[in-house]
DNA sequence: ACCTGAACACCGTTCAAGT
DNA sequence: ACCTGAACACCGTTCAAGT
């Protein structure tokens, strides 16, 4: 006799994420996401095939909401200008939500990962505004060296890993300042 | 009636640090690290505290091992050419020991973290090169720049997230050139 | 058609009992 | 003094049984 279900994959998803912001992947278990959404374990089955399915629903909703902040963060018509919000506002959100973005970027099982053009989404802004400082022959290295120092940088912030002393700001200003001039550099528009 | 002892805390860490090498963290659980050393999985407690224990231990070691890569590679006297070497040595290093790269610069659980200290001895080589090219003054901010640089990069090359095509390693020689250059300038030695 | 308790195979960890 | 089996509290996951 067919039963009224009592859930949804988006409740679970969004019940998901609000116990990833609120303490991490690792407490993200099957018996609290249940709970949450006001079902038993096994119940989640019917809606999503494991965990790494769960944690990989997550994580795209996570990519999207980065791209959507990056992209509006891209409005500035200078490239300098539109690199420096854009890593402005990438550092922003990875400090406001920590978990995502450690969600995004950290290894996981294969079966966790985000859908490869929902990432790509993401890079979107960051390859449209290194286009425009380093031309198209450059566009794509200088996007990963931006890319690169950026998830670097934050993942060593959010790790604090920058215990040397020094203003963790001031290095953040640093990089995006000597970045831009360097991949700028050669461009065929001059230095 | 005393025992003698089946095994010992180095032949622990060395089996546990096998084991991550081998097949991951995720892999090192105590019955195999017990198993390896040929007891069973609680009295492995006789040693260490606990599998965070072991894991800051393997960590350890790991880090001190780096330091010895990249300071072995620091022996250019051009400080350019010490950048590069150091770069291309700590990328080789990652690639060859993924698992142990993971184990040093992903998130762990504060009681496994590897000591500052012995953190801090890794990033000493690249420091002096730094000050070097960048000047006292912006010795930390130069280091910073080029350490979240690689650590970013390394992470994206060992995570595959290099998937828009090109060539990876002319991305890293990009990189590495154009940062040398960044960090460089406005140095008191002139551009 | 959906939900559940019970069960299974794993973890890390503790501890009384063996030697 | 060290080692062990048994036990405990957790995981994720499966499945027969309930409604």
């Amino acid at each position: 006799m067919p039963t009224p279900a009592r859930t949804s994959t988006d409740a679970i998803v969004a019940a998901g994420r609000a116990i990833l912001d609120a303490d991490g992947l690792e407490a993200l278990t099957m018996s609290r996401v249940a709970a949450a959404v006001g079902v038993r374990a096994p119940s989640l089955y019917k809606r999503v095939r494991g965990r790494s399915e769960l944690v990989r629903l997550i994580a795209n909703d996570v990519a999207i909401e980065l791209a959507h902040t990056l992209d509006a963060a891209a409005t500035a018509k200078d490239p300098a200008a539109g690199l420096r919000a854009i890593a402005v506002a990438f550092r922003a959100w990875a400090l406001a939500h920590p978990e995502a973005y450690h969600l995004l970027f950290d290894r996981l099982p294969d079966d966790a990962r985000v859908d490869p053009q929902v990432n790509a989404r993401s890079a979107d802004a960051l390859l449209r505004t290194a286009a425009e400082l380093a031309g198209e022959r450059h566009a794509l290295d200088a996007a990963r060296t931006v890319v690169a120092w950026a998830n670097g940088f934050l993942n060593m912030e959010l790790a604090g890993a920058f215990r040397l002393g020094g203003d963790v700001d001031e290095a953040f200003d640093f990089g995006v300042e000597r970045l831009t001039r360097a991949i700028r550099e050669e461009s065929p528009f001059g230095p």
